[in-house]
DNA sequence: GTTGAAGCTGAGCGGGCGCTTAGTGGACGG
DNA sequence: CCGTCCACTAAGCGCCCGCTCAGCTTCAAC
């Protein structure tokens, strides 16, 4: 699981970004999106988080937009790895759905910020933008499909609709980036057990599996 | 658009906004909100879209912050109402939560337009006008909150959380407005009848209830 | 010590924004 | 046939937006 950097809510996939005033400004830009939306952040505001003046912001980005892709496609791409990482584990498939759905969430949950970002903003995008996050989104989509499919053809799930079931389930995942509030009265961790419990009644996973004990929801 | 009927979902609610001139710009805000969102769109587009000019809109409302404040007010108050009138039915607790996700989930997917802007432009409110729409989503909360405690309370519901599983269960029927395409494969009945199992299995509604058929899933 | 590249700033351009104002035209009471 | 009213328009104001550019500083290479 993710290490003890979750400084601030927000696990770092921008670690990697390069040169530090790059990382610096699509940092300053993800925290003002989120807080305010694209169209509502100015450029200025942007290089005013990240301590620098407004023109700084075009050395190292063609336009304000090009900043909303890489965030939105280092989002995507840090969404679909956990998604995979879940889904490739050993175990049944009640198991792998819980996992995928827990971590999924504790991501949203914790990493508020960006997630509303990387899921809110995608119609702010241009054409060819958009349509590079949407495949990503298919992939997000296959991966948690392809669990689903599993665990019914295993008879371990009693699913009327497959599709509208992962839609579903993934709807629900990534609305937590929309309501979910640091402050209120559940921990990331809490919300993704409560969550993989409820996605495991969605599928109608049989209670009575090889592993009755699952990864307790909390009472409350 | 607005051909003639639109399935009923969106036209109802403007009904009732009286000047002719003010409800075409109101539906024209709508409109243009759901396609661009509040920040990205201007008031010269909303007039356009009214066949009227720009200056035309400050006639009947103060400012473009007012329009979106009585489009999310005027939608909240729909919402309520299909939710409480949902809740008020007789029946047991599965059937009236079964209708009220049904209804409401109808409700976003047939009105995508006015759902979009009601659910997701909450934040371009100024503080005022938010905390307005802010009480009336808690008495949305407490609708779906009563329902679901009423039925754990008749030993119909089994569920661990009450108060996480309402938030996951408006959670689930809010983001449709973000998913739901009209061009897709489903229509708003099958997705509201698909939504009802799904939630009826997350509070773990019993199956051998004293109505055992209930509206019946699509298979797909 | 000079040079050139890289990173950044201060000033500012063109344009579109929300909103205002003076004036128009058509309906209507007298 | 006039006068009043008022929904509406044409024109435009002041502001701030995304973005540009000349010039400054820093620093490694030679």
């Amino acid at each position: 699981m993710s290490t003890a950097e979750e400084t601030g809510g927000d696990a770092q996939p921008w670690g990697e970004v390069t040169p530090d005033a790059a990382r610096r400004l699509l940092v300053a830009a993800v925290e003002a999106f989120a807080e305010r939306g694209y169209h509502a952040t100015t450029t200025r505001d942007i290089a005013g988080r990240a301590g620098m003046s407004p023109a700084a912001l075009y050395i190292h980005y063609k336009t304000k937009e090009e900043l909303l892709h890489r965030i939105s496609r280092i989002g995507h791409e840090k969404a679909l790895e956990i998604l995979r990482t879940a889904g490739r584990r050993e175990g049944c498939a009640a198991d792998r759905l819980a996992d995928a759905v827990g971590s999924f969430v504790r991501w949203h949950a914790g990493g508020r910020t960006t997630a509303r970002v990387v899921q809110y903003e995608l119609d702010s995008l241009g054409p060819d933008a958009r349509a590079e996050i949407l495949a990503l989104r298919r992939q997000v989509d296959a991966e948690v499909r392809a669990i689903i499919e599993e665990g019914v053809a295993a008879g371990e799930f009693e699913v009327l609709d497959v599709h509208g079931t992962t839609l579903a389930v993934l709807s629900l995942c990534i609305d937590v980036a929309r309501w979910f509030n640091v402050d209120g009265p559940y921990t990331p961790e809490e919300v993704g057990a409560l969550y993989a419990d409820l996605v495991l009644r969605m599928v109608g996973a049989k209670p009575a599996g090889p592993a009755q004990e699952r990864s307790g929801a909390a009472h409350r």
